[in-house]
Order: structure tokens, then sequence, then C-alpha cells
DNA sequence: AGTTGCGATTGGAACGCTCAAACGGATGCC
DNA sequence: GGCATCCGTTTGAGCGTTCCAATCGCAACT
């Protein structure tokens, strides 16, 4: 069997196969070709093997353009590109972004990017896209108190998930929707766990201003581990600075820190506030564990112990509620995804 | 003039607007609505106006399925996305997405990802979104010898532009495709003649090991540098040290340097290398200055100086030299691009 | 034998757009 | 006045698919 792949009637070699040559060739119509794709239980089985050997012998595959101008359906998933991240801590929504291409691509859907300065115009965007190119579902990261987004979309019964709980106040009025997010108490909390299994009981924490949530979450899970280790809110309060993300910030915290509570051990909301704690430990010849959060390139770089967020997983779940939506199969499952990070440890937690 | 978008004849405000619909509005021809979209030339000034205000009217966009599906273009650009990198400088290739995506959008272009565990399999996702999605272009990195990705797309005359000049020895019959790269050798040099104004003589290089062509580019930067400033080959041979990507390498190197030629300076391939550089300089209490090369996060985040890749302006140039292919309008402009890092001067080359 | 029912297959229509060709009216020329 | 020429516009067709209703063959039941 050689690889002639021109053998139908009226096909020649530069045309693209379609639903005609392949129904011409299998001796069917077209519709049945199209049945053999998308619904062979339709089709008898000795019918399908002669049409899918015509499809293999001639390379067919089906047009997405015809498909979705007919269907209105374009398997493809919209997401934010969000303008540049400075700090380390921005390279987790592009492992995010890969994980998630991975996964789409095994299921049959393609990730279109688009960028926007700020949520008005993500969602113009959005209305861009929904009409001009059809896109199937969005995307949304970076959820955050009184997000637009999720409410413009739900209204119009676009299917999305959220990277990120919704954040906004129990009393609201806003719809629920789906959504996957990374428990950070949970990964804080661990970091606790692991430095108190190391015979540490001071330990500090290294968090942002007032006014995040992602932040206040990742404080909780360490002032909740604290206080079940028995720690009273007087030195709590004490252990706890909060500042702006940067290395140079969590520097000086650590030092602020360091001199007024003397712990032996600081968890931090980010890297890159760990890695300032790290340089103060390791310059000043303190012995300070320390413990960042991301697990970006930086800490396996520099030896940080690190809450890994479990991305892929995140990813793979975004979509199988995207798909629920789509595909219409689950409804059963949950719609609210919340994963628990795991601890990554290095020589920076493993003081001598 | 009150918002009424539903004033259509035969239009209900469910059903989105089509060609007809803004045509039968404005009084024209379906095909005179889409001359003053895509052949304004073609239509009559004040036909235009009111085609135009029927479009704003309606709130029309016109559907990409559609015309994809007579035309055959898609106005989308394919990029794979790479597994994910470990270390720090997997980052320069996010970047350079980011701003692709942006200059793609500015110019009505979308980019769509895939993903690809080696070349072979890129190869076979170009086959399939080429005739699924019939994507209108694809951006290739990573360029490397013996790439055959190149070949395949030019044999299809698919458009590309590859981000990565290409390395085949110049002997070699394949073809010649448009590529914008950035000069590493510059790069290198520009950080030896920083260091030299600084009053540094005597400046290492930490490279990776032979076989890789980027790194091959940056040594040599650095290597003619010096010999410009009269150093002879064999210091210049102590001066070298090659090792694989990593900060502990690097560190480790750096010792080995230090204690073999003394260098006061070290030109590094990679933020990584550099970053093992800097907490050898810093650790030991040595005046050592340092100098990192892509300027990853990580070097802004411990203040490392560090040779910058004009990302922006690569994706902006990419894109010129995709869309002279696309529209077909350029052919003037060189298609090989050769654009020159700059370097970002932070503290580690500023040694008491 | 005639009707009903069902599984498998078919043909026509439509999705919204652009291409190619045809058309009508104004203008120019002999 | 007749004919070619031009510009601006319209008409018909078709891109490749899926939806929908119709059809066909066959078995089962009255």
């Amino acid at each position: 069997m050689h690889d002639d792949r021109r053998e139908g009637a009226t096909v020649d070699a530069t045309t693209r196969p379609t639903l005609e040559s392949v129904a011409q060739r299998a001796g069917v119509s077209r519709q049945t070709v199209s049945n053999v794709l998308n619904a062979p239980h339709l089709v008898r089985a000795e019918t399908t093997d002669r049409v899918r050997a015509a499809i293999d012998a001639l390379g067919y595959r089906p047009s997405s353009a015809a498909r979705q101008l007919r269907t209105g359906r374009s398997r493809v998933l919209g997401l934010r590109l969000e303008p540049v991240h400075d700090g380390i801590n921005g390279a987790v929504l592009d492992r995010f972004l890969h994980a998630l291409t991975e996964s789409a691509q095994a299921r049959g859907y393609r990730v279109m990017l688009f960028t926007a300065p700020d949520d008005d115009r993500e969602i113009a965007q959005y209305g861009e896209l929904l009409d001009t190119a059809d896109l199937d579902a969005f995307v949304l990261t970076s959820t955050h108190r009184d997000d637009r987004r999720a409410a413009w979309l739900a209204e119009r019964d676009v299917p999305f998930v959220t990277f990120g709980r919704p954040w906004d106040p129990p009393g609201d009025d806003r719809p629920a929707h789906p959504w996957v997010d990374v428990d950070g108490a949970a990964g804080t909390r661990a970091a606790v766990d692991h430095l108190r299994r190391l015979g540490h009981e001071r330990i500090a924490y290294l968090g942002w201003p007032d006014g995040s949530d992602v932040g206040e979450d990742r404080a909780s899970g360490w002032a909740a581990a604290m206080v079940d280790a028995g720690h009273d809110g007087g030195l709590l309060r004490r252990l706890h600075a909060r500042v702006p993300d940067g290395v140079a910030a969590g520097a000086q915290a650590t030092e602020r820190v360091l001199a007024d509570a003397s712990p032996t051990a600081v968890v931090c909301a980010s890297d890159s506030l760990a890695l300032g704690a790290l340089t103060v430990a390791r310059t000043h010849g303190t012995s300070l564990a320390v413990v960042g959060f991301d697990d970006t390139p930086v800490a396996a770089a520099v030896g940080l112990t690190s809450v890994a967020q479990p991305l892929t997983e995140a990813a793979h779940r975004t979509l199988d509620l995207l798909l629920d939506q789509l595909d219409g199969t689950g409804g059963t499952r949950s719609r609210e995804v919340l994963l628990a990070p795991h601890l990554v440890e290095r020589a920076s937690s493993r003081t001598p």
C-alpha cells in the first residue's frame, strides 16, 4: 500500500480535501462523513470503517472556519496577557499559561491571546473577540474586588472560569461563577508547620500592606498556625511586617523585625520578599530560616524553600470547569476548586 | 440622537448584524458594504458615509469565520510555547510573547498558541494548524543548527519569521528566510566597554560550554573587546570560564577564575551565572564587578547590571517582516534584522 | 397485504463573507 | 446619434461545514 493521496476522482493534488471529496471516495454522502466525525452512533460500523479509511487516505482535516461559521463555535479560548510584570513573581501567570495551553491542546481547544491595559478595555476586547472571532470561552486571571469582568460575561452567558476566587464580600449580590484558586492560607500554614518541625518557635511573617486579598489570605494562614502553636496576640503583631513587594523592602523589613522580635525564621508572601530576607540572613551571618512563596525560578536558583502553587493542576481543573460549560457534560462536579499548594524544601529553611 | 440599535427593518435585537442587515439599513447592497470595509477607494464618499453610519448604528463587526472561509486567511499568527523553562532566563521568551501579542493586536492580528515537545511535533502542529485553522503565519523561536522547521515552512510557502538568526554554517544550501535577532556580541562588548570605563582591566567571562551558538556569539563579543583593549591570548584563555548555566555553577566557576586569574570584573552569559558570581563577590567581600545578560526580573531585584535585549522592538520588527509577507506591501525593507542590546547599569558593576 | 416504526443515509438549505462578472448611467468621442 | 469608456454599484455563486426534513430499506405488527 503505497502512499498515494491523490486518487480521488475530481480531486487534484493542490486542493485541500473536503467532506465532499472524502464522501466521494468512500461512496457515501457528505453528511455521512460528517456524522462519522461528529455523531458516530448514527452510522453503521461498516460504513464508519470505509469513511475512516477515506479520511486517512486523503489526509482530510475539517476546516474550523466552515465549522465555526455553521455552528458558531470555534474551540478557541481567550486569555488576557497582562502587562509585563515587574518583580520576580510575575512568572506565575506565565507558567499557568503554559499549562493551560497544553491542557487545552490535549482536549482539542486552542488558546488565543489578547492584551488590555485595564478591566474596561479587557471587557471591550471580550466584545470584539466574541463578535469577530466567536471565541467559546474566556479564562480570567487576577480577580479582585469589584471585578466587573465576571458580571459582564455572565450577563451575556459567555462561559468562563476565573483563576482566582471571587474576592467580593459575601453580602454582595454578584452571581456565583466557577473558579479555580490556590489556597494561600494553607500554603503559609504548611510553611509554619515545616519550620516548627525543624524546631522554630518565633516565626515571623513578611507580608504586603493591607488591601490585597491574596495578601490577607496568605497572612491568615500564618497567623492561624501561630495561634494554634499557642502564640499570643501581642507577640504575633510584632512578628508581622507589612511592606510593599520587592527585594530591598524585604531586606529592610527583615532587619526591623529581627531587631524588634528576634525571630529565628520568617515566612514571606512572595519570593521577592524572601530573597530580601535571605540576603540579610546570609550577609549578617544571622541564623534565620526563610520560606518564600510561589516557587519562582529564582527560588530554585538560590536555594530558597518556597510554597509552590500547583499550576499544572490549576490549569487542568480550569479546563475541566470550562468544558463542563461548553460540552454541557458535567454539572455534577463542584464549580469551585481550591487547590492546596505544597512546600518545596531547599537550603534556606535548613539553617544550621 | 438616542441609542436605538434595533431599528433595522427585518433585524431583531438578538441577531448579530451582518453585511446584509447593514446594507439594508444603508439602502445599498451587501457588496458595497463589504467594499467600504475592504476596498474604500471603490465607493463614492457619500455612500461611504451612509454605510459607515449604518455600521456604527448597528454595531456591526465582520465575522472572521465567514471571511476566513471565503478568503483562506485568518489574521492569526501561530507561536509555539516551549516547555516550561527552568532557570532564570526562560522568562525572555515570555516577555517576547507579551510584546508580540501587543504588537499583533495593534495591527489587527491575533496570536494563537500551541505546544510541542520537539521540532518534529512542532512541524506536525504546523500542518494541523494550517489545515484546520488556516493560520496565516508563524513565529519561530529558539533557532538552532539543523533546524528543519524553517525549511518545512518555506517549502510550503507559509510565511514565517524566526526570532533568532539561522545558525547553520554559511556553506549550507538552506534558503534564506527573514529573521530578527539580538546581537549578543554587541551586548558583551558593551559590558566590557562599560567596565573598562570604570577602570577595570582584567575582565573575566563566564560562558557556557561549547556547542551553543548563542553562547559563542556572546563570548565572541567579550573576546573581541578584550583583544581591542590589548589583552594577550594566554591571559584571555585563563579569564574565560565555560560552565553549564546555573547559579551554583556560576559561583564555583567564579571562585576558580578568581583564584587563577584574579579578575576585578566578570561578564556573564546569563543572569543565572551572574547571580552565582554576585553571591561569591558579596559573601567573600571580594571587590568584583558583575554584569549579567538578559536583564531578567532577578537582575532588577538584586541590583545586577545586565545586558537587556530590546524585546519590544524585536517583537515589533518581527511583525513588520511578517506583514511584509502577508500584505505584500514591503519587499524593500531588509529581511534580516539584528538589534543591539543595551546595558542596564545597577549596583553590581559599581564596585567601590 | 397494508401499515407502522425504526435505523441508516441523503439532499437541500443556510451560516456570512468575498470573488468575478454583469450592469446602469454618465461622459467622451467620432 | 451611435458607440466605446469609465465609475460606482449590484447580482450570482461558492467557500466547507452542520442543521433539518425527507427518504429509503427492512422488520415487525396488525
